[in-house]
DNA sequence: GAACGAGTCAACGCGCTGTCGAGAAACGGG
DNA sequence: CCCGTTTCTCGACAGCGCGTTGACTCGTTC
């Protein structure tokens, strides 16, 4: 959801009405979870290791946090809720046609999980194993099936795009591309697309999907 | 490579020169090991689950296969080859026109691993972790990559197709979406698209990326 | 019948996870 | 200023799953 609840207002309510030393250790064990991330996968990472980046014992970590899935949670709640915001701008920007936003959006969202690659396949290699991540990454997926679901739709009604599947049915299986992709060359594992062409293959793909007709 | 060598040949050349004992717990690891996957994720079953449905102590289990891993590795040759055959049919089959091998290749590409659901599941969750099942699946991957932009590159030879972004990128981002959309509609996990609907809108998807204009 | 190799398992060591209960350190009211 | 409370900390424990070791059985082979 990206509420923030679970770290801001339980913060506020429960823990911490006064001393604000407990905070740091919190920011220091994302902080090396980020770290850590980027030279080895999550699995490969242990709770002490988090620990002791962050200067502290292995049951002080479990004050601040659940479990090492519970920080990858943390930080993805952060990346999502960035790469939300701004696909929503690249969508609202008023400037330029319909096709133009489509670009955007992708260079947006590309740029976006790029900034984080660790970060971002960690997220996608933990997310079979925990129903949290699986959960946050559902809701902002559908978010964005809906957004684009919308703006297709749109399109047909003005006469711009052909009729065809389900904009929604349309709009899981470019995103679901989107999404693959883009592991895929974040991951740098298998047959990947070179970084420069990610974009303007997608988005190719998109703009043909949309705005092509089907079979003749 | 689903060469068989690994389980074949090391078969005939090392163990069981003679005696026919020991291959029944081969089989009966293997069997056991698609029986609990119907159930569960990888994950949540241990080699010693492994070892007692085949009716084995668990230091028996490290006679046969060198780790869990090496079990779904095992299974997913078997069903990659068959995966394998079933698309090089479906691309050489000599009737109908292209544009109908490609509807072909995608429904035989999704019965085949819908066949094996709980597998294929596993197979793409373990990926991440197995360096084993990474590169099997990258080699597949890759020669279907390449079998589809082989098509790609003849339909613009032949004019029926326009010129477009590099065959094989193309290729890759759609394998890439089919992939992952399988994925979701067999795991059942966030916004899918729903089983009858998979194969029409990929369909779909591919005839518009390959046949349609681009950005006019 | 000795030597060999396939097949089997009890027992071990290791690394990881998560918890418990006993403290230290900071506040807040009396 | 002391005392209870809350925050925070960690040593030590219990448990699980992995992979290995070493010894033991049993059919085969020479």
């Amino acid at each position: 959801m990206s509420n923030g609840e679970d770290d801001a207002a339980v913060r506020a309510r429960g823990r911490r009405p006064a001393r604000p030393s407990g905070d740091d250790r919190e920011q220091a064990i994302l902080a090396t979870a980020e770290r850590l991330l980027e030279e080895r996968p999550l699995s490969a990472i242990s709770v002490d290791d988090l620990a002791r980046g962050a200067g502290i014992s292995r049951p002080t970590f479990y004050f601040y946090f659940a479990s090492k899935d519970a920080v990858l949670l943390s930080l993805l709640d952060r990346v999502v809720t960035e790469a939300d915001a701004a696909l929503r701008a690249a969508f609202d920007a008023p400037a330029g046609s319909p096709r133009e936003g489509w670009q955007r959006a992708i260079s947006t969202y590309h740029a976006t999980f790029r900034a984080h690659r660790a970060l971002t396949v960690a997220c996608a290699e933990a997310r079979p194993a925990s129903p949290e991540v699986r959960a946050l990454w559902g809701e902002v997926f559908e978010r964005w099936v809906q957004r684009c679901a919308t703006v297709i739709e749109a399109e047909r009604a003005r006469g711009a795009a052909p009729a065809g599947p389900p904009a929604r049915d349309l709009a899981v299986a470019l995103l679901s591309m989107n999404e693959r992709v883009l592991y895929g060359s974040l991951s740098g594992d298998g047959p990947a697309l070179a970084e420069p062409d990610v974009v303007p293959v997608l988005l190719r793909v998109w703009l043909t999907a949309v705005y092509g007709e089907g079979p003749r």
